[in-house]
DNA sequence: TTGAAAGCGTTACCAC
DNA sequence: GTGGTAACGCTTTCAA
């Protein structure tokens, strides 16, 4: 007996006695003296048909432990029923609340997920998409490392949502952390810091882009020394080095992309015996480590299961309204959090007040 | 124009001028004056075909921006080139990682990966297994929470691969922490501790009973007392509360289910004024958490890369050599890794050496 | 209320 | 080397 995949030219009955291969229409409609037609009606509109043909069918479906087969009915209907989602790193504290949200709300659906995790890297995006798009009804791009003629060569043939991504156009929800970066610049100058490092992502990073712009724009609207710190990548082990830099720099603060880099130059500065916050204010981002660090970390909040939720229902708007026909944008708007790795300056210097 | 889905009774030639519509096969062999069949082949055995053609058409096919029909061809020929993850909770910072490491894995096999979450749910675990058990050719079940029943049937008509479940029979990876727990109780008592705790996990969760039972003979043959305190679930929140029992219960140190319990209870820990190690010592499990806390959390090894790695080896196996054909156990050895949430037990009491 | 048959995009067998 | 055609499992007109 062939194991799997095997052709069978008449395909009338196979089965030898307990042989369980995968029942089909076919099968149960031959054991139920009637028609493909019929049973699949029976499973997709039982209301056409005569209650007892019904009854019968899924008694004879049950006992066969008969599964429709997605992908048949897919490549009937036009519809997958699946959805993808691209992250960068599924590693990356950030995500896994945002994949969690999404695969509930997907659930919630009745829609599956498929996931791909690209490594930081846009090639690998690129393929993933590819192998994807043929198998869903729409993707999600979270925190897309694409460039936006690339995401717009894409959204072109297929359903796209982004997540914390600008294009114009595409639908897409995006975390403001602008507002919640002026005000933890706002709080650290406050407490009388006057050299602070932000700690620069990647580049293709919208997020990075937004805070970058935030911080430089508001330490120098104050007058403070601001220096930008550029991440070998937005890792634990990226934030440790950078770690390193922002000590020789000489600040008393230091602004993180994310809150993996920051526990990353946590770490570090722990190593170096520099004590936070005493001798070094640390914020991150995201809110990703909720509390699960000692000292609970400062942080912008992460709205990441908003963001998961908003970003489904707008696919599923651009699923079924054909290509995204409007130019949808939700923006959800983040806090400074303040909690145990921020204070006051060292030293002599004092706020102004 | 229909946005999808569509029927057309004469496929000739419905589009018009820049309509892309996604080309297939036949739209291929019509601008190329050939067969269906040679354009397939221009993709799977180029080798068969003359040079000439196979250029051709591959040129054809780039400029259409053709891409192939997975659903499709996994109908034709019975693979689907997907396969299926199921973890108990994807917010769980043991799951990332592991994840992480299968998805690399998969793509190095070219295979495609649908991640399901079943939220600890026995229910939606199966669920999500009908669901994807047609779109894929096999499933890695990682901590299930299915009973050794509802897996065997599952792996009847699919192959599967567990993680953490020892099930005779079954293609399986363990990592196997009980070496690990033995060593660190002992670590434990020799530092002078008397009155130890298990936070202990679900009990449809392998690891936990492993955990529980290496932990319960150590203790017993030390003669030691041994308190088994239930979260309420596997959560930071569960961890929580979990600590204000041990510290109710009066012991001196605490190993956890997991790292995300460990993190919770330190947090309560620290909220309750009582320091971690001066006043508790704290150990966790899986080294999910690197090095992202402070202290560093010690904890017993997790090697989910390995597990991963092995997981997709396994699955790959059972996909090619039909029903899962022998009893393959993959066992992984964890260790304890002190760090620095560890140490010495308080007051009076020494160690016996 | 039910059945026949075409069609979804691809592969694979069998001729030419 | 290449083309015709059946088949994969299901849905959906169209007739009866």
């Amino acid at each position: 007996m062939p194991i799997t995949g095997s052709r069978t030219i008449a395909g009338k009955k196979e089965q030898k006695s307990k042989e369980r291969a995968k029942p089909t229409l076919e099968e149960i409609a031959h054991r139920a003296n009637t028609s493909r037609s019929t049973v699949s009606r029976a499973f997709s509109r039982p209301d056409l048909l005569n209650p007892k043909t019904v009854e019968q069918i899924l008694s004879i479906a049950e006992e066969l432990g008969y599964r429709p087969n997605n992908m048949a009915r897919a490549l009937s209907t036009g519809r997958t029923g699946n959805i993808g989602l691209l992250v960068p790193d599924i590693a990356n504290p950030f995500f896994p609340p945002l994949i969690k949200a999404i695969q509930q709300n997907a659930d919630a659906y009745d829609l599956c997920l498929f996931l791909g995790s690209s490594g930081e890297s846009a090639m690998r995006e690129n393929t993933l998409f590819q192998r994807l798009a043929s198998q869903t009804d729409g993707i999600i791009l979270a925190s897309t490392r694409l460039s936006e003629a690339q995401v717009r060569a894409h959204a072109e043939r297929h359903p796209i949502t982004l997540i914390n991504r600008d294009i114009a156009g595409l639908p897409r929800v995006l975390i403001d952390t602008q507002a919640a970066v002026r005000d933890a610049i706002g709080f650290l100058i406050e407490n009388g810091h006057r050299d602070i490092a932000y700690l620069s992502g990647p580049k293709e990073s919208w997020s990075n882009q937004q805070r970058l712009e935030a911080a430089t724009e508001a330490c120098k609207s104050a007058g403070i020394r601001f220096e930008v710190i550029q991440l070998s990548e937005p890792s634990f082990e990226g934030g440790e080095k950078a770690a390193e830099e922002s000590v020789a720099a000489g600040v008393t603060a230091i602004l993180a992309f994310d809150d993996l880099t920051a526990q990353g130059a946590h770490a570090r500065l722990s190593a170096l015996g520099i004590v936070v916050p005493r001798d070094m204010s640390l914020i991150g981002c995201d809110d990703a480590l909720p509390a699960m660090t000692h000292p609970a970390l400062s942080t912008l909040s992460g709205l990441s299961q908003e963001a998961g939720r908003h970003a489904l229902k707008l696919l599923q708007d651009a699923i079924l309204h054909g290509k995204s026909l409007q130019d949808m944008k939700v923006v959800l708007g983040a806090r400074f959090i303040c909690r145990e790795t921020s204070g006051p300056a060292q030293s002599k210097r004092q706020s102004k007040h």
